[in-house]
DNA sequence: CATCGCTGCTGGTCTAGTCCACTTGACAAC
DNA sequence: GTTGTCAAGTGGACTAGACCAGCAGCGATG
C-alpha cells in the first residue's frame, strides 16, 4: 500500500488509497470513512499524517467532519471539472473531443491596462490569442486570451490548433496553474462571434473574464471566454463558504 | 496579544494578528511574513500551531508560500465580496443599501426534481421566495429561490423584506452556509423580468443556478439569481485550482 | 419508565521534537 | 572572474505522544 521511499507524500498516497477503496467499495453520500486513529494504525503512521491524507479529501469536498461522530462522505459535484480550469480538460473529460480554429496569434504590445494586469511595462509584448474553440467539430466558445510573454517566453512559436495550451504551460514551461478568478456578464453576441459560433443574431451570450496564476500569484494569462448561453452551462464547481477571520469571537 | 484561554484556538487568534499586521505596517503583494519558526517564537507555541495559522491564510487566498524562501502576501483579489455568496451581505460591502421586493412567498409541495435535489419526499412542503433585490433602491437582480423546511422550519412566518435571509438563517437557526455549487447560462430577459429589473425588452440577463449547502451537505437552498447582464458583472472569487490526487506520481 | 451519568468513541487542538528539500549568499579554490 | 562548496535559513513531511470537546450507547438510579 504504502510506500515509504517515493517521493510521494505518504499522506497523499494514503489519501489515494482512500478514493480508491471507496470507489472500489461502491460507498456513496453521507457513509462513514475510517477514523484517523484507524487509519494511522493501518498503514502504521502517526495521526498526524493520517489526519493531513483526510485533510486532502475534505478540501475538495470529498469528505466532511462530524466532530464527536467521525468523517463522511460528502455529496458528490454536479460535475467534475469547472469552468474555471482548462477548456480542453473540461470537454475530455465529459466525453467531447476538443478543437480550435484560431482567429488571431500575434505578439502585440501591451495596453496600460493589461500591461498592469500583467505587471509589466506598458508596451512590452504580450501573446494575444483568440480561438474558436470546437466540441466534436461543432462550436462552443470563443475565446480572447491575453498570454504573459516574461512567463512563457517563445510560446508564440507554439502550435495550438493540435494541442492543449495548457499541456504546453505545464510541460514545457513547467508553469502550474493554481489559481483563478473570474467575472462573469452576460450581453448580446456581436456579428463576428455569430458566424464564428453559428447562433442566429440577437441571442444573448455567456462572457467569463478569467484570470489565471501560478502559485505564487504570477499572472499567466488573462481570458474572455464568450458562450453561447444556452447550448452550454458553465459550473463554476464546487466552494467553501469562507467565513471572516475575526467572527466566531 | 494570544490568550491562552479563549474558546478561539491559538491559530486563529495568530492568523488574525498577522492579518492586523499586515494591514497596519501597509505590507503589500509580494513583502515578506515572519517564518514559521519566527512565529512560533514570537508567540510560545510549537512550530505546527504557527504552521496551521499560516494555513488559514493561505486557504484564503491572502498569502502563499515558496518552499527554501518563505511566506509572501498574495495578489489582492479583484474584490472582496463573492458572486456566490449572500447578495445582502456583497451588497452592503461595496457601499449600497441593499433592499428586497417579495413577488411570491408561500409554502409549495415539492415538485420531484426539487425533492431530490432537497433529498426528502415528493410533495413534502418547500418555501418557495421570489424577490427583486435592489440596491440604493434600484433594481438589480430577481431571485427565484426554494429553501429548505425541513431543516428550517416556519421559515415562512419570518419577514424578508427587512432582513436578509442569511443572517436570519445564522441567527435564528444556527444553520451555516458551508459550501457553494453554481452553474451559470446566458439568456434573453422574460417580459416580466424586464418589468422588474427595469430594462428594455430583448436584453441579455446571467442567470445563475447556485445550491448552498451545509458543513454536512445538507442542501439549504437552490436559488436562480437572474441579474442584468452588464449593469453587474458577478465576480466568482479566487478558486484553488486542484491538480488530481493521482498525478504528481 | 424516564433520566442522569459514565464510558468509549469521534474529531479539534497542541507540544516538542526530527529529518528532508530547497534557496540564498558567502567564501574558497581554481 | 568563474565555479564549486558549504552553511544558514526557509517551508514540507513526519513522529509519538497529550488533553479537550462533542456524540452515542448503556446501565444504574430515581
Amino acid at each position: 500500500m504504502i510506500n515509504r521511499h517515493s517521493f510521494v507524500p505518504i499522506y497523499v498516497q494514503i489519501a489515494q488509497t482512500i478514493v480508491q477503496t471507496v470507489q472500489a467499495d461502491g460507498l456513496t453520500y453521507g457513509e462513514q470513512l475510517p477514523s484517523e486513529r484507524d487509519l494511522a494504525e493501518q498503514h502504521q503512521v502517526s495521526r498526524l499524517t493520517a489526519r493531513q491524507a483526510i485533510d486532502e479529501l475534505v478540501k475538495r469536498g470529498v469528505a466532511y467532519r462530524v466532530q464527536g461522530k467521525g468523517t463522511f462522505l460528502a455529496r458528490p459535484q454536479i460535475r467534475q471539472a469547472s469552468g474555471l480550469m482548462s477548456f480542453s480538460d473540461e470537454l475530455l473529460q465529459r466525453g467531447f473531443q476538443p478543437s480550435s480554429k484560431i482567429i488571431l496569434h500575434q505578439r502585440v504590445d501591451a495596453s496600460k491596462s493589461v500591461a498592469q494586469r500583467f505587471q509589466i511595462a506598458a508596451g512590452d509584448p504580450v501573446l494575444q490569442l483568440n480561438r474558436v474553440r470546437l466540441a466534436n467539430g461543432q462550436p462552443v466558445a470563443v475565446e480572447y486570451a491575453s498570454l504573459n510573454l516574461h512567463l512563457l517566453p517563445n510560446l508564440d512559436q507554439e502550435d495550438f490548433e493540435g494541442q492543449s495550451l495548457f499541456a504546453v504551460i505545464r510541460g514545457r514551461y513547467n508553469v502550474y496553474p493554481a489559481w483563478a478568478e473570474a467575472e462573469m456578464e452576460a450581453r448580446l453576441a456581436t456579428d463576428a462571434e455569430c458566424k464564428w459560433l453559428d447562433i442566429p443574431t440577437g441571442q444573448a451570450v455567456l462572457v467569463a473574464h478569467r484570470l489565471t496564476f501560478t502559485e505564487a500569484f504570477e499572472l499567466i494569462e488573462a481570458v474572455d471566454s464568450v458562450y453561447p448561453g444556452d447550448r452550454f452551462p458553465i459550473y463554476i464547481g464546487r466552494q467553501r463558504i469562507l467565513t471572516e477571520l475575526d467572527e466566531k469571537a
